[in-house]
RNA sequence: GGCUCGGUAACUCAGCCUGGAUAGAGUGUCAGCCUUCUAAGCUGAAAGUCGCAGGUUCGAAUCCUGUCCGGGCCA
């Protein structure tokens, strides 16, 4: 009982009436109603009014009264103005989806590739952080939305390889070790008690606010940038405590977030230098052109674009020529298909340029990608983290939302220090997560640090509730083993069944779509719609002991699994109890 | 100045790609529902010139043009 089958209705009826439609152009022409109530495909007459002298509503009644005997498969076909109806015989087609997904369990929807097969190769590089200080709110929303695409696309059968670049060098990496020489001495992190990221991000906080009086701190920073290109120990030994201190806090902070593990990390100390090889050979080549002061650049004018400097008269490169190189080192060491760069909105022309650039020099791999997200506010406006990060850093929120859930659950369950710990988190997360992936990602958003992050109504805490509550009813109905040897018969549907059953059929279009489009809120929507449903199912359609238990019992596992394939698909795990 | 992204209910957002049935959620407000599978829930109400103006179309929140406002980047 598929489309095709209303298609070859249609077709017959249309013939009758002599009017020859292809049937490409029926299925174009069908759609799904908005309403279960309205049937299960939609065939609109509006387009066949203008080819016949005859009103939409018209056209559909004649095109039922062709329609002499209702197929098997279906229920019903009923005009409704200028639409046609198709009813499907739900209670088959019900009992079949159902069954499918507790036979699949958490691998229903993927995609799996026999061994055989060459997987595609997926770079996704992310976070990318700046070592001078602690992760913010931004990289909340970056990693978020990198987690989410790496899973989707690994369910849908690409093989994913973890990328990370620091940002590990430059005045502003200087700009904290030239407060930490002045002020901070032979203090530590440890000495402090202070996270070892958020230590180093204390201090170049501290430049930001002593440098407007102290002309000197500004002057110190850019002597401590010269010696480290200049490869002085002492200075690169300073840099390389003070990375270190970084990346310690990173890690913690990766580690809490789940992030998944980066199978290769890429320092721009490294690789500042490197590219230059490639700008002599477009040089050589006549696609840069030297610059009458002695810069190479190229002129992408034609393209709406400006001109832009590779080479600097110094002859140093610019981050534009080592993101040059680095673009085709991936390529090089891994046999990508694709490679996506996640990053701020703010880097929209930059990726527009390198990629452009990249094109010209006759490297075109396919898959290339930038998937750069709106900007993340305060309700003052942009983040200056030079002015202080304090209440939008990634740890600060982590942690003022947990103790907001910890609350809550105490006022709830009497539980143990680690369970309530463990609880919390996910909780946490799950809230985080939620609110960040549901906005469309090229969306600005407003993080209002005071509000925090929200537990009721659309929210992440809503999803993992809905789960909990599906899940207690199985434990309920196997304690009281009310289990029945019945097999397994729907008497009738009602709407909430037939809703959820609509819904739960959708899952796998709407993963193709994200992976199609990259574009995790449609996942993240459709769990929150899904629980909506179920929540709506939960209140009107008792399981235990109804008369049609077994049915029910089987749509809520059913419910189950595709609500946590779906958050697996967002990032979140799901609590069994909660 | 150029490019780019956005403007939908008091607030936060979905719908726009691929034009169609009453423009949907959540928050907040108001009114109900816990002796029945977890009330972080459910039901109902009030709340919208879809920034503005043209155009295309039988039909526009959706497509096109112009314009205003805001974010960002480049110069």
């Amino acid at each position: 009982m598929t489309k095709e089958s209303v298609i070859k209705i249609l077709q017959e009826a249309l013939d009758e009436l002599d009017l020859k439609i292809k049937s490409e152009e029926i299925e174009n022409l069908l759609e799904v109603p908005k309403f279960t109530d309205m049937g299960d495909f939609a065939f609109p007459c509006f387009s066949l009014a203008s080819k016949i002298k005859m009103s939409p509503q018209e056209i559909a009644q004649n095109l039922r009264a062709e329609i002499k005997k209702i197929p098997s498969g279906f229920q019903d076909i009923q005009v409704a103005g200028p639409y046609i109806n198709f009813f499907f015989n739900r209670k088959n087609l019900s009992i079949k989806l159902v069954n499918e997904i507790i036979k699949q369990k958490d691998n229903y929807g993927k995609i799996k590739i026999p061994k055989s097969k060459k997987r595609i190769q997926t770079m996704i590089e992310c976070p990318s952080p700046n070592t001078n200080k602690p992760l913010h709110i931004g990289h909340l929303r970056n990693m978020s939305i990198g987690d989410s695409v790496a899973k989707i696309s690994a369910f849908s059968g690409e093989k994913i390889i973890w990328a990370n670049l620091n940002n590990d060098r430059g005045i502003h990496i200087c700009k904290s070790m030239a407060a930490y020489q002045k002020y901070g001495k032979t203090k530590t992190p440890k000495s402090e008690k202070i996270k070892p990221d958020h230590f180093v991000g204390k201090y170049y906080v501290m430049f930001g606010k002593r440098a407007e009086k102290n002309k000197q701190l500004e002057v110190l920073a850019h002597r401590l940038l010269q010696k480290w290109e200049s490869g002085d120990s002492s200075v690169r030994t300073l840099w390389k405590k003070m990375n270190k201190w970084a990346y310690e806090g990173f890690e913690k902070s990766y580690k809490k977030f789940n992030l998944p593990k980066h199978d290769i990390t890429y320092y721009e100390s490294d690789i500042y230098k490197k590219g230059k090889e490639i700008v002599q050979k477009g040089l050589k080549d006549g696609i840069f052109e030297k610059r009458k002061d002695g810069a190479v650049i190229i002129n992408l004018e034609k393209e709406g674009l400006d001109e832009k400097v590779l080479l600097r008269i110094d002859g140093t490169s610019v981050y534009m020529t080592t993101d040059l190189y680095l673009a085709t080192l991936k390529y090089k060491q891994y046999k990508l298909n694709k490679s996506y760069y996640i990053t701020g909105n703010e880097q929209d022309y930059h990726f527009q340029v390198l990629f452009k650039i990249l094109e010209k020099l006759g490297f075109q791999p396919e898959g290339l990608k930038h998937l750069s997200y709106g900007m993340v506010t305060l309700p003052s406006g942009k983040i200056k983290s030079r002015e202080g990060t304090k209440g939008i850093t990634m740890d600060e929120i982590i942690e003022n939302t947990q103790e907001l859930v910890q609350k809550e659950l105490i006022k709830r369950f009497k539980l143990s220090k680690k369970e309530l710990e463990k609880r919390s988190l996910v909780i946490t997360l799950a809230a985080i997560k939620y609110a960040l992936l549901k906005v469309d990602i090229k969306k600005n958003m407003i993080y209002d640090p005071k509000k925090s992050i929200a537990m009721e109504g659309d929210t992440g805490p809503y999803l993992l509730y809905s789960y909990a509550r599906a899940n207690s009813i199985l434990n309920k109905v196997m304690k009281a083993k009310k289990k029945t040897k019945n097999k397994c018969h729907v008497l009738k549907l009602n709407s909430s069944e037939t809703e959820l059953v609509q819904k739960l059929s959708t899952f796998k279009t709407v993963l193709d779509k994200s992976h199609a489009t990259l574009n995790p809120s449609l996942i993240a929507k459709y769990s929150y719609e899904l629980s909506q449903i179920f929540n709506e199912f939960y209140h009107n359609s008792p399981v235990m002991d109804s008369e049609q238990q077994e049915f029910r019992l089987k749509l809520v596992t059913a419910f189950k699994h595709v609500l946590k394939n779906s958050l697996y698909l967002i990032g979140i795990d799901v609590l069994e109890e909660m």
